[in-house]
DNA sequence: CCACGGCCTGATTC
DNA sequence: AGAATCAGGCCGT
């Protein structure tokens, strides 16, 4: 099935930008899991065209648009936080990468093992679950997982996720998957609350601090204004927006708000980009 | 509030 | 080769 889209929009860069971990390139399709259902993409000149297994096509569409936040006016977005020399070449060097809309559930649990951890083991981690404890399906070929449910990591239990290789976080994610099967935490009332108060919610998970909530919130929960702060970011901003210095995660976060407005975690999103980039240049 | 050290583990570096 | 070092932080002190 094909769908149109007429605004900017770059599948490689949207999903390769380090959002979520679980989709595979294969030539110019990708292959991922959403919502329990295997879906290949790839894009094409006016959209992109993909298939779904076992929901049909046509009522997946809806689904992988909303995924994909295809309803981003993404012009708008530009017109926000298109404030600078550096933006601009960001910009330019990333036009139609999105922000995506991802489950929380499993947004939840790859952020909270992204914790002094790299996309290649955050990748391997993910899928190392989802193939021992999720479900699996067969679609052309090829072996899909489901993520595993709260419950399903309730019952594996803390020593399973750490023979996972979890290391020190199968505690943290034992006990977010918990609150969750238990009704503790309801991640979807998260989305309709105002960013402080959902941003303080999520950072009673165990394991999830500032960061982590604010990835979560902004790759999952539709909080765009949310400005994650990694180590790398929070050296970029240094070195770029205050003269050398290295500003508290509070001041940063602050200084986002007030500067790029409410699509900062667009502007995040870009400038991390264009570090990663710099960093794979300055590896060769 | 802010600063600091410890933490599983696998990949990369020296 | 085998030992540091580092990685998209969090937590307790």
């Amino acid at each position: 099935m094909q769908i149109n889209i007429d605004q900017p929009f770059d599948l490689a860069s949207t999903l390769e930008s380090g959002q979520a971990f679980r989709w595979r390139r294969n030539g110019e399709w990708y292959h991922g899991v959403i919502y329990g259902n295997a879906i290949e993409v790839r894009q094409h000149l006016f959209g992109i065209e993909f298939r779904s297994h076992p929901t049909p096509e046509e009522e997946m569409g809806k689904t992988l648009c909303d995924y994909l936040r295809l309803d981003d006016n993404l012009e708008e977005v530009y017109r926000a936080i298109d404030l600078d020399e550096r933006m601009h070449e960001t910009i330019r060097r990333h036009r139609g990468m999105r922000l995506l809309r991802q489950e929380p559930w499993e947004c939840l649990i790859a952020f909270i093992l992204s914790a002094n951890s790299n996309i290649p083991r955050i990748s391997s981690t993910m899928e190392n679950m989802s193939r021992r404890l999720g479900r699996q399906f067969n679609f052309r070929g090829l072996l899909y997982h489901s993520f595993p449910a709260p419950e399903v990591l309730v019952a594996v239990g803390e020593k399973g996720l750490r023979a996972l290789g979890l290391g020190y976080r199968a505690s943290y994610v034992a006990q977010a998957s918990q609150l969750v099967a238990e009704g503790a935490l309801r991640l979807d009332e998260l989305r309709s609350m105002p960013y402080e108060e959902a941003h303080e919610a999520l950072m009673e998970v165990p394991g999830v601090g500032e960061k982590v909530s604010d990835c979560v919130l902004l790759f999952s929960l539709d909080k765009l204004e949310a400005f994650p702060i990694d180590r790398w970011m929070r050296r970029a901003v240094g070195e770029w927006y205050f003269k050398e210095r290295q500003p508290s995660y509070r001041e940063v976060r602050a200084w986002a708000r007030e500067y790029f407005g409410p699509y900062a975690g667009y502007a995040q999103q870009y400038l991390f980009q264009g570090r990663r980039e710099a960093s794979n240049r300055g590896r060769g």
